[in-house]
DNA sequence: AGGCTACATTCAACACTGTTGAATGACCAG
DNA sequence: CTGGTCATTCAACAGTGTTGAATGTAGCCT
């Protein structure tokens, strides 16, 4: 059994990333994180005061993009096509999990934080030429339909059509709104 | 009171689809969509087996894409981001909706066939150059991308910036995909 | 040591969920 | 009038998030 307030609180954060992105929000029970915590069914409402809560608590922290922005801004278009199609498995889960809990209004605001702060702010501050939030926010769009038409819709036709070319059209396009070139 | 099996069917019909696009799938219960259809609460599941299966029958079509298709080729990337953003309200609901029951594995499975049947397909037929596939389904992916910046993230200061000049750039970089100038 | 407080944990219960199977009711053919 | 078909009702099941009271246990003060 876990003693300590620290100890119980930890196994549940632990338990409950562990599930939620296993089986997705609406997936993972109260009773069922407990339960792999080790831990009384009532305690991880007891400590988080809510299931949605302790969702918003136990997510992982978003990759951090910084060595991706920081290379040659002339590849900048395909680091990021090439870090999503090669992405290790932490994304793709915190991405959908996130996703599909977004109506509930703490997880929106929670996916809108994460946007702004992980990738639409850092972009911007390394765009020249004019309206440079502007560009971010479509960047960040079209970076987004990518993970949306991968993971969300599941398009295998389109990664069957091999990721060289995936990587070459879609980062040119990218690359097109990063440089200001349209 | 309702009689007769198709009055029911079809008034239950009708209430999920308000309550599920109002509500999400989560949060509209199947006792709500009976007591909204005016009806016992056991009947949804007697007519329709399943919770996920009157959700997938209740849902509305996808709207048509085709005038958009039909007109002028070199405004065909504006005329997309501009249905976005001049949407009267049928698809932004439905998208949403789709997308946050999307782990359900019919759900998925309906998202992918909707966004191959009404997007990828018909836009494919329009697409003169090398590699039309590919690039018919990289351009469903910058339009989802739209879609999902806009009502998922809820980037309200991308809106913020002028829906002009959003139909511009992105239109423009849509049409780039298009017109396979890359 | 004994009694006390503070607090981590347990337990039972609430209203609600999707789903099931048996009971009820109405209508219609013979 | 009888029997049968079938739409509808009802009660119940296990599971959900959440709550509040009961239980235990550790440590401090006199």
């Amino acid at each position: 059994m876990i003693e300590g307030r620290m100890e119980t609180r930890t196994a549940i954060l632990r338990a409950a990333r562990t599930l939620f992105l296993e089986r997705g929000y609406a997936g993972a029970s109260v009773r069922s994180v407990a339960s792999a915590a080790g831990v009384d069914a009532a305690l991880p409402i007891h400590y988080f005061g809510t299931k949605q809560a302790l969702f918003l608590e136990a997510l992982p922290s978003m990759p951090d993009y910084q060595p991706l922005l920081e290379g040659d801004p002339d590849d900048l278009g395909e680091r990021f096509v090439r870090y999503v199609l090669e992405e290790d498995g932490h994304l793709r889960p915190l991405y959908l999990t996130l996703l599909r809990a977004s109506d509930a209004g703490a997880v929106g605001e929670q996916l809108r934080d994460l946007h702004e702060t992980t990738f639409v702010a850092p972009l911007e501050s390394r765009l020249a030429g004019q309206d440079a939030e502007l560009r971010a926010r479509l960047a960040a769009a079209v970076v987004g339909g990518l993970m949306y038409a991968l993971w969300v819709v599941g398009d295998d036709q389109l990664l069957a059509k091999g990721e060289d070319d995936i990587i070459r059209r879609y980062g040119a396009l990218l690359q097109h709104l990063i440089d200001d070139r349209l």
